[in-house]
DNA sequence: GGACTAGGCTGACTCGGGTCAAGGTTCGAT
DNA sequence: ATCGAACCTTGACCCGAGTCAGCCTAGTCC
């Protein structure tokens, strides 16, 4: 995500949705012109956050959403009693950070920015009060929610039962659908997050990881320059992934 | 679950959301009578299913959520082009279906009865409707949705990088709590699921959860009959869960 | 430029849990 | 009471991936 120009979204100051590239992606997707200039009335200024710093803590209370408008972050959750961390989830420009925090009204994990990046909040109250009188936000925030619970479910499925190549084929292929529906391409990009990340994401040794993405570039399936990725062969992540 | 007085929710024929007892569980929980009332209209008698019988079956349209009145249900996918089934989660009463399917207006998964259960039919777009003129619902509904994700999310921590002893632990210890909200006893009570099940739902094999429940046994912490379960030591399995 | 550090790669060893196979149990149907 | 199917248990074997250890590289700060 160095490339700056790969990565659309930045929303230089003073700008509004409407001048974002996001469209299509974000929240703010689909919805008619007066509700958009509303919910743009509520964000501020995009805040910039830099390399490791978070934007959220785990436990503390919930009372924002953020929009990730560029850069990437992570989601990483210390599970009760257990000094291992785990890293639940990657943001990129678009995604709503904080949707599984509105039921407890606490955060149950930490995000952290991966790299530079800038985020829109947005107040969960006033939110619901533009919901109140906008059914088409009201679905939108829905429809959301409920998509982000099927990638939930895809993940688990991707997570259970499968081997290491499994994983990691299905991560980067997922990786790539993300970055192409933001106007990116599909096969070269950055990895933002390290290996370790990788693997503590994907149920996998930081070491495994290494060795897998030395074997698909071994295999002709991607070319790994430290974190510049391209993949070479999508059919041949897939087969991989649907092996057996 | 065969014990039916142990699981509440059993709606005769005839009476309404009011005399159920899976208040404080179900969806309907915490809202102003009325709300209830026209929630409650909505809802048309409970609908029995049989023991392996399909509520829902993967890729056919969405339209309606459901609402868990009694008995059990495991969500069943089958990934793209892969022939074994992972068993994404379980329903227990007052637990609502249907939520991961409303983004995409298509059912990601099938729903399949582990015993005989009643269901409630919930129209979404009527529901939807109602949700406009009523805020608390709404707000009740997007809550709901939101604990949804952070359970998905604790249960990607439970599979990724943890033994089979850890899962099995923190998959009863998970039960438990959730039968115990809903008023059963939090150390006693029927495994609806096949050992296969439990199985594909934690990413282990078969064999695997019969030695560990075996292990667990013969440790003391738990007592198992074929399904009947009891746990005699829940701080011995959270030890499990929080070992290294 | 040099040194320090975080991150990444690779090899050797070990072990948890998958796979295969055989036998036992439970329960419903006849 | 008998049969069969589905489910569960247990053992033997083996492989994938974790762990540990050592080394390399890139980036950053003096």
């Amino acid at each position: 995500m160095t490339a700056s120009e790969q990565v659309p979204g930045t929303r230089t100051p003073g700008t509004h949705c409407d001048a974002c590239s996001l469209h299509g992606v974000c929240l703010t997707h689909d919805l008619p012109e007066e509700t958009q200039a509303s919910l743009d009335a509520l964000l501020d200024q995009p805040r910039p956050l830099k390399r490791g710093q978070a934007l959220v803590t785990q436990g503390e209370p919930f009372d924002t959403l953020y929009l990730v408008r560029s850069g990437s972050l992570k989601q990483v959750a210390r599970p009760l009693g257990h000094e291992a961390e785990h890293v639940v989830g990657f943001y990129l420009p678009g995604e709503a950070v904080g949707l599984e925090a509105i039921g407890e009204r606490t955060c149950p994990a930490s995000v952290v920015a991966l790299e530079t990046a800038f985020v829109c909040a947005l107040p969960y109250a006033r939110l619901r009060e533009l919901c109140q009188h906008n059914t088409t936000l009201n679905e939108s925030l829905l429809r959301h929610m409920s998509r982000e619970l099927r990638s939930e479910q895809r993940q688990l499925c991707l997570l259970s039962g499968r081997t290491a190549e499994q994983r990691l084929a299905g991560f980067l292929l997922g990786l790539s659908e993300r970055f192409h529906q933001r106007g990116c391409s599909r096969y070269r990009f950055q990895l933002a997050m390290s290996r370790g990340d990788i693997g503590s994401h994907l149920g996998l040794a930081l070491e495994t990881v290494s060795r897998v993405l030395g074997r698909f570039q071994r295999q002709g399936l991607v070319q790994v320059a430290n974190r510049e990725l391209t993949l070479l062969s999508l059919e041949g992540l897939h087969a991989i992934l649907e092996e057996r």
